[in-house]
DNA sequence: TGTACATCAGTGAACGCGCGTTCACTGATGTAC
DNA sequence: TGTACATCAGTGAACGCGCGTTCACTGATGTAC
């Protein structure tokens, strides 16, 4: 039967919600439209009174988990101080970011599968990443400086976990996360937590 | 009919390197055994002679890729010298690499989506990237040090170029790519090419 | 404000399709004498 | 060395299954008068 204009909102957000989460976990082609239904409350029919395709949920799922991403890093949108920066990278290089890609770093979580998908999903990821490149730069002073050391800081971190999920519980995991968080343009930032 | 020996390898070889591209360029879920029996030359109801399953040639795959990357690296397996390293880390972070993932690093590839995947893909990787980063380290002074300092390139050369993947042809792919090759830890290598 | 009707979110069956895997069969290769 | 037979790599049809997507239908919601 017909929703109100509210449940129907309510519908379409917990239809993004999931898939956020399933797409990070299980990864894009793993994850299917019915198991993102029922994860919601809903059975698969409906799905297409709210997305066209599934490739346009995992645009929008995408970018949702990017804003989620971002609200960590910074809550009202305003360049984060040294101490969120702090907890951003510690955050990002623990043991609970890795047990927990739903809901992680979308990023780490998809950009491999993600070379190999539609434009918008690439469009997605672009964005969510400039985004956060910016906030990391704003952190620091520098200009040009601060945004390739954001940069680099983002290819680090990225890399670290991506490489550290994908041998499982070996010693390499552990010792790429270690070797990352010794890094001297990373280790002065965990070391001074100065407000700014 | 019946292949000699010598045919039976031949053909075990080809489904092995056809396997380590499609998988590298296109996923390892979205490579199908038929494509990849194709590609080798041959049709998918024979695949089952060589393999007990697609997840078993997968790692062999990955190993194989693994292999012949090594040998990019250091092609007799001793410790390669500074020269030999500036060209690897300037071919991996190179617009040919970006654009040929089918002959690339499979850790670049394939680190998000084998997050999820057996346990001997996992193991796969390990040892490959366990071997990557020892030679890495070799040909840099300074045991521990160099070790992490190997493993960050790693982290840092991974994540650029599966960042740089995922996002398409933007902005943000070129200027992680250029970022980490003004990399502090990595700059140097490149400028002075000395052999040891 | 009340009534009559159009809209449309959600259900569950069904669609075609491609997947990984199995199987009966073929005939050259390898082996045993 | 030659012969008879077992082996098995490769073929192509077939298997069951789950996928993304479509559809007829239901009935509460939203709209027009």
């Amino acid at each position: 039967m017909r929703q109100s204009r509210q449940a129907t909102a309510e519908s379409r957000a917990r239809i993004v919600k999931a898939a956020s989460h399933l797409f990070r976990r299980n990864g894009l082609e793993a994850t299917g439209v019915a198991e993102v239904m029922q994860a919601a409350g809903l059975t698969h029919g409906g799905f297409y009174r709210h997305f066209p395709s599934k490739d346009a949920l995992a645009s929008e799922a995408v970018a949702a988990a990017f804003d989620e991403r971002t609200r960590v890093l910074s809550p009202d949108g305003r360049p984060p101080d040294g101490a969120a920066l702090r907890a951003y990278i510690e955050m990002y290089l623990s043991n609970g970011h890795l047990e927990h890609p739903e809901t992680g770093c979308p990023m780490a979580a998809l950009a491999s599968e993600a070379a190999h998908a539609p434009p918008e999903l690439h469009s997605a990821l672009a964005i969510g990443g400039e985004r956060l490149v910016d906030l990391i730069a704003s952190a620091t002073p520098g200009d040009e400086v601060a945004r390739a050391r954001a940069l680099r800081l983002m290819a680090s971190m990225v890399g670290a976990v991506a490489i550290a999920r994908a041998v499982g519980k070996s010693g390499l995991a552990s010792e790429v996360i270690a070797a990352v968080l010794r890094d001297p343009e990373i280790e002065p930032l965990l070391e001074t937590a100065l407000p700014t």
